[in-house]
DNA sequence: CTCTTCGAGTTGAAGGCTCAACTTTTCGGA
DNA sequence: TCCGAAAAGTTGAGCCTTCAACTCGAAGAG
């Protein structure tokens, strides 16, 4: 017999709905971005992570997973931009399995000069359309859900630079951070 | 100057949430598919969106935008779902640039042997984390988004099998279409 | 009737992602 | 001390998607 819990007539529109707003809205962003900056978004995301943090520099691994990066997928990213000269990796003294990723002045001024355009896209794609209530109910769906797929409370992250931060106009929030944690 | 309109606190944290929240979902649902049915989301849905039309048969170009499909990667995905036995070609007769594409009985099956996975795992990630109430605001505001950015107020759909159509449980609803259709 | 334009669909190259190994180093015992 | 397990990263193959041509047929203007 069939155990499956169907999705009933209105679940069924509503998750088709979300599927289409998703489609559409990653589409432009992902566009903009290649277009304009010659970079996929989960590349901005790593250099945004990277210019967040202290000297600009983090270990891989902790890299992977505040940018929800599998340890495969920054691998061949950072091999990457290092060949566009935005990111520099340098082994590691205290644990010599590990590998520091650094961003450099390239590439903080890629990252510089790909943010207007990227936050101009987000906020015409996602901000202009919503009332500031269905703002603020996305954020609570999407919180609830983050908790939900993490099953853990927050987030698995440790020490320091707690995950969910500042992601979208990086260059204004990188550039606080570089002038506070001093360059 | 700057006349980039940046994002305020609030609105970093929820377009941080946001993407978080869409990363994990769709990475669960497309590992799930993957994994169990060996097929990519992308190949799911445009089997579902055959196994709905009359004689499970559409043109290429209407598959594509039902399918939030481009021509090109439809053109690629129907040649591996081809290979796979999964839907047939064959040139259209009224006009001889077409293409018709159906879905075959070993597709439909293993669509119908992909959809409890499926639609299970669309459940679990999603409508289990949410309350009615944040369920039907997810469904506002999709919906907002569609309209949004297809700046239409609806959707460039023609004449049959308008848009905004069943998807998840495609297996149970592509039988009743099936069945309503006719054979 | 012909020319030009547009639409349908395909193709191949380039790039990014996933998966499954694989290497090297660290760590926790026995 | 020595060994097995786990962690950090990397690598290559295979697959999917995008982009930019390109082919072929349809349609409308002159």
């Amino acid at each position: 017999m069939d155990h499956t819990r169907w999705l009933d007539d209105d679940e069924q529109q509503t998750w088709r709905s979300f599927l289409t707003a998703h489609r559409l809205l990653f589409e432009r962003v992902e566009r903009e971005l290649q277009q304009t900056s010659r970079m996929p978004h989960a590349y901005y995301e790593i250099l945004v992570r990277l210019s967040e943090a202290p000297d600009r520099t983090l270990r891989m691994s902790r890299l992977a997973d505040t940018s929800l990066s599998s340890r495969s997928r920054l691998s061949h990213a950072v091999a990457r931009l290092e060949q566009a000269g935005w990111v520099e990796r340098s082994p590691c003294e205290d644990d010599r399995r590990g590998q520091w990723a650094h961003l450099t002045d390239a590439g903080m001024a890629a990252l510089e000069a790909a943010a207007p355009g990227h936050v101009e896209t987000v906020r015409q794609v996602l901000f202009d359309a919503l009332t500031p209530a269905q703002t603020a109910a996305l954020r609570e769906i999407s919180d609830v859900l983050v908790g939900h797929l993490t099953d853990g409370p927050v987030w698995p992250a440790a020490d320091d630079s707690a995950c969910p931060q500042a992601e979208a106009d990086a260059a204004a929030t990188a550039a606080a951070a570089a002038a506070a944690t001093g360059a």
